[in-house]
DNA sequence: CGCCATAGGGTATACGTATACGCATAATAT
DNA sequence: ATATTATGCGTATACGTATACCCTATGGCG
């Protein structure tokens, strides 16, 4: 009988019972060197069986650190409130676990593009830094950007990774991935190469993709054609309308890259309603891997990017770049998946 | 030039702005009826001026209320440590967003069964209340449960809604969707109908949809036959195994209800290989309308969850909870989407 | 004209931890 | 032997907010 089980213990109640004063008990716990062993052991053997947690609020109020890291997604204001690119969805676990691994919380938001994100995370004492994620306009954020950096708040981007990205940035190698997907096609005898996806400077990561491939395209010999490129943002609508659009513009090709899997997607839609065959009349890249990659048919080949390897180095970047050092902007590779849509 | 723009403001320099005390700040900012409206429009104009927010981790401290929820996700130990069941990733969105509209913030994490997630939030004061989602042994945590209620935390289960289930569940009407899926089978003339998922009860969500399958079966005059009953967890590799050995046992079978789209996936794929027409010799059915259902040659018909309901259900029916209110178990009807798999 | 309720807001303090200091004792150096 | 430094810990206090309690003016009432 007697005490609620509930009455959560203090540190109060640890140093009453080990005999030392409370911030004995914070510095033990905490691992400060300047605690005896046999103490240490005393008290921690004690907050064990007290099932002693240390109180976060209380800890992250006078260390004025949270421990706690926020993962911010962007969208575009979507029709379908319920829909997540489910390319970064997979990012989701990685970063998890790697925040998990460093001892920190993960608290997550979705942001409309609109909203005053800036302001809210900033003051609020919430989370020691943010991960940004999320496609979409970046000339619009690109202000919110210099804001974050002016206030000195601690944060890496997801995305493009050039010199004159704002604040600390990680992204795939695009470039790279560009050429390597423009390689493969090359290689598989194509020469009219039909690009998908917006390619001006709102969308850096589909423009250096677009670059990555008319480069694997010169290195070959081929003059890359502007006509064949037409504008899209990632869904499968778009691409849909985006391939549509490329057939009735009547210019001959033999192959896409698709700067994103729900674009070739929607662009597959398209051939088949064209009755083109994909293999042997187009070929198709994608970018992404996203599981419906391997089910579509025929299945898609498609550029996988190193998500596992993104998640752990964007909050590794964020940590050190917290702890006051100068993380670097870090580039990953990428790698190609050939499926059916490329086998001729 | 004077002051760090970071210099965060406090409710005393609010106070000190407004010629009041910091008591009045609080209590303006917070909507206490105990101040005048003149002053408390002043007091909320200097904050918005100043940028300033209320320090979180100071005012759980003293209210003893995070104002946050946590989201615990359960996964079985998996080779694949990036893989999160698609299912639950499309909740995630619509948790999110009603976190976010009933003011509360979300932390996520990702568990392993085996780990004491039970003590882990229960003491730490990081949350008001806890969100469980996780397929995963149902028996494995029920002793966890019963300690979480036992030390009267609070939190919200998704799964399946029985009697004897364990504090507040909020679920799908799987016997329900069970019945929808069986009688569109027997609608379309199939009589031996087999069901791939666990049916015991370390999986009551599976169970229940193979009894809804039954009792369908039996409302049109059909015995099932436990013999076309397949064990399979939710992947597309159990899926597979699970379709291949209903066909090695030799039974004749012109139907499948899958427990879940990954193990219809898998399903699929085994009928492809047995040179199996799917649908002329085998109608197919999954559950959970994942992206890749539609995506899938042929496409699949699947049952639907309500997954914005459930997120929206799933975090008021915990903040009721949290505000004392007695919150009751609750269903979610499903609905059928009708694809390929099953167009006779 | 005295009395009490009420509005409006001030005073004091608690929430639980972490850290700057200070002060012994013990271990070394001189 | 004394001066010096390191070790181990206690004392006092700060972090920024929310709340219990108290006080002062008003106004209504008899």
């Amino acid at each position: 009988m007697g005490r609620q089980p509930s009455a959560k213990p203090t540190s109060f109640d640890i140093a009453y019972l080990a005999g030392v004063s409370q911030p004995t008990v914070s510095r033990a716990l905490r691992g400060s060197k300047s605690v005896s062993a046999a103490t240490r052991a005393n008290i921690e053997r004690i907050a064990r069986e007290l099932n002693y947690t240390v109180d976060k609020n209380a800890s992250s109020l006078r260390s004025q650190r949270t421990h706690t890291l926020a993962l911010l997604f962007f969208e575009d204001p979507t029709p379908d409130e319920s829909m997540i690119n489910p390319f970064f969805l997979s990012m989701l676990g990685s970063i998890t676990r790697q925040c998990a691994l460093k001892g920190y919380d993960l608290l997550i938001s979705f942001q409309q593009m609109h909203n005053d994100w800036h302001v809210a995370y900033q003051d609020s004492h919430r989370s020691d830094g943010i991960i940004l994620l999320g496609y979409g306009d970046y000339q619009l954020y690109r202000t919110k950007l210099e804001h974050l950096v002016e206030m000195d708040t601690k944060f890496v981007r997801w995305g493009s990774v050039s010199d004159d990205s704002i604040g600390l940035t990680v992204g795939s190698d695009n470039v790279g991935a560009g050429e390597l997907a423009g390689a493969h096609l090359v290689e598989i005898g194509r020469r009219h190469i039909a690009f998908l996806g917006d390619a001006s400077d709102h969308a850096p990561e589909f423009q250096d993709r677009y670059t990555g491939l008319c480069r694997a395209m010169r290195a070959a010999g081929i003059a890359p054609d502007p006509g064949l490129q037409q504008g899209a943002v990632s869904s499968e609508a778009s691409g849909y309308a985006a391939a549509r659009s490329l057939l009735a513009s009547g210019q001959p090709f033999d192959a896409i890259f698709a700067a994103s899997d729900l674009i070739a997607i929607g662009a597959m839609r398209a051939l088949a309603e064209a009755k083109l065959r994909c293999p042997p009349d187009v070929a198709l890249i994608g970018f992404d891997d996203i599981p419906a990659a391997s089910q579509t048919s025929p299945t898609l080949t498609t550029v996988m990017q190193d998500m596992k390897g993104a998640g752990e180095l964007l909050v590794d970047a964020l940590l050190r770049r917290i702890g006051g050092a100068d993380a670097e902007r870090t580039m990953l590779p990428a790698k190609l998946i050939k499926r059916q849509s490329t086998a001729v």
